[in-house]
DNA sequence: GCTCGTTCCATACGAACGTTTGCATGATAA
DNA sequence: TTATCATGCAAACGTTCGTATGGAACGAGC
């Protein structure tokens, strides 16, 4: 057997335990029963187990990366600026189809990136950033030339979350890998959007995170919508909640500037 | 020592290692040495290992849960109708004043959360959702009466997401709990809002989330908006991209209904 | 047809894991 | 004082983990 046929196995059985078990959970000894391979195998081609994590995120990461670039670049060669909508979709549409993959890989990398994205480990995050980093920067650009509304520290975050939901939230919550029988059984709500196709799906993030980054910047928003949600919140709670902090009242003027 | 003082103090450490290092990655020998207790405490205390996280949990859970009952119970006492901003504030201000608690226990809560909810396992989704289902549900049927112009499975999944966010997403991106040195290395960017304290932060997510849920419904957006970012992209693109199957095109044109 | 480097495999090692056991300790009530 | 019970502790159990080793199998190049 090759081998490059060899890793591609591995890398094929890991991607699915980590998806499933987490990196954790998993023992070599499950990874190379499942890719058919002898225990020694992820040593002997990858080094360690602790890189063969990078080299299963790289694989799935990488054609993604390229396709938001080309989306991008696209649009940028265009004689017309950008609209937001259009910008979100480039972003997302290569994750949507990621997630959308013919058969299961698509849930299964859906609940592995939940999985990373989810991580707060300092190496965790290094090492998808590091991934991303080009694609990240590209984009961080370009919205910050279409939304001139906000503050570029602003449009900074907003891209930030945008990007973090895209990977994490999307295939957990849009998609159809969450445990949906879960939620159904303990929430009762129909989801039935989850089950129309990969374009509704998409067309739903677009709507969501669209809206998001359209929204005013803070601090805009009129004092006759906002104030009264904490000063009657504040007023009617003030006997039961004892143990509330005295600078409570204060921050918030100073955040109501 | 009481035994009550002793269940306290392995449910502090874990907490914290769960938090740091994850769930799998803590042993138990871990978690009582932390605690300064003896190896068996947990098992005798507990039952198990797995018994801890859920224990650990709805420590967390518990205050949180009754809180945004309270505001929202105050919000449905007011003879005004509430608005989405009003909403979101009830449900958000406890989880950011959760992650913002003083000392280091904020951040790490955060953490804890951005793992928890990540978790794509079967077990971890029962477990979380079987502890926010009253909350869940009653606000729910709020934004139900709010958003009317929404379809109500597009409520559902609207609000799904905006939870979701809420309690992963939030401590990861919008607080101090991500690894700032590390995106800052890597992305480059003057992440300046995290550090403004509280109502900042607060105030951000509610301008975020509000603008994510008040968003028109999907398929409203208009054609002139959305159509030319797919058109342009797929045209530019199409030579390049050998690999898109053949009903990409078609998908597109049933969604643009 | 032999050699050499790559790949594969069976096996072993030491460490760390969750859990259990048996007994010591200390407070409480009779 | 004695009996009882909840709690704490040290030690050990069997299992599983990641990694290392030494040799077998194989194919390309001379």
């Amino acid at each position: 057997m090759s081998a490059n046929e060899t890793k591609e196995r591995i890398l094929d059985a890991a991607e699915r335990l980590f998806a499933e078990e987490g990196f954790d959970a998993t023992s070599l000894r499950a990874v190379t029963a499942a890719a058919g391979t002898n225990l020694a195998a992820v040593n002997y081609h990858f080094g360690s187990k602790a890189a063969l994590l990078p080299a299963v995120v790289s694989r799935i990461l990488e054609p993604v990366n390229a396709r938001q670039l080309e989306l991008l670049e696209a649009l940028e060669a265009a004689e017309t600026t950008a609209s937001v909508e259009q910008l979100v979709e480039a972003f997302v549409l290569p994750i949507v189809d990621l997630f959308d993959e013919e058969g299961d890989r698509g849930p299964m990398v859906g609940r592995l990136f939940a999985r990373i994205m989810g991580d707060p480990g300092a190496d965790m995050q290094r090492m998808v950033l590091e991934q991303v980093q080009e694609s990240d920067g590209r984009y961080q650009a370009a919205f910050g030339r279409v939304l001139l509304h906000l503050p570029p520290e602003e449009v900074w975050w907003r891209f930030r979350t945008t990007a973090a939901i895209a990977g994490s939230m999307a295939p957990v919550v849009v998609s159809r890998h969450v445990h949906v029988e879960t939620m159904l059984a303990l929430l009762g709500a129909p989801p039935a959007m989850a089950g129309t196709g990969r374009d509704a799906r998409l067309g739903w993030m677009l709507t969501f995170l669209s809206g998001a980054l359209r929204a005013p910047a803070t601090g805009a928003a009129s004092r006759a919508e906002r104030q009264p949600a904490r000063a009657l919140a504040e007023a009617e709670l003030d006997e039961q909640r004892l143990d509330r902090r005295a600078d409570d009242r204060v921050s918030v003027e100073a955040f109501e500037r």
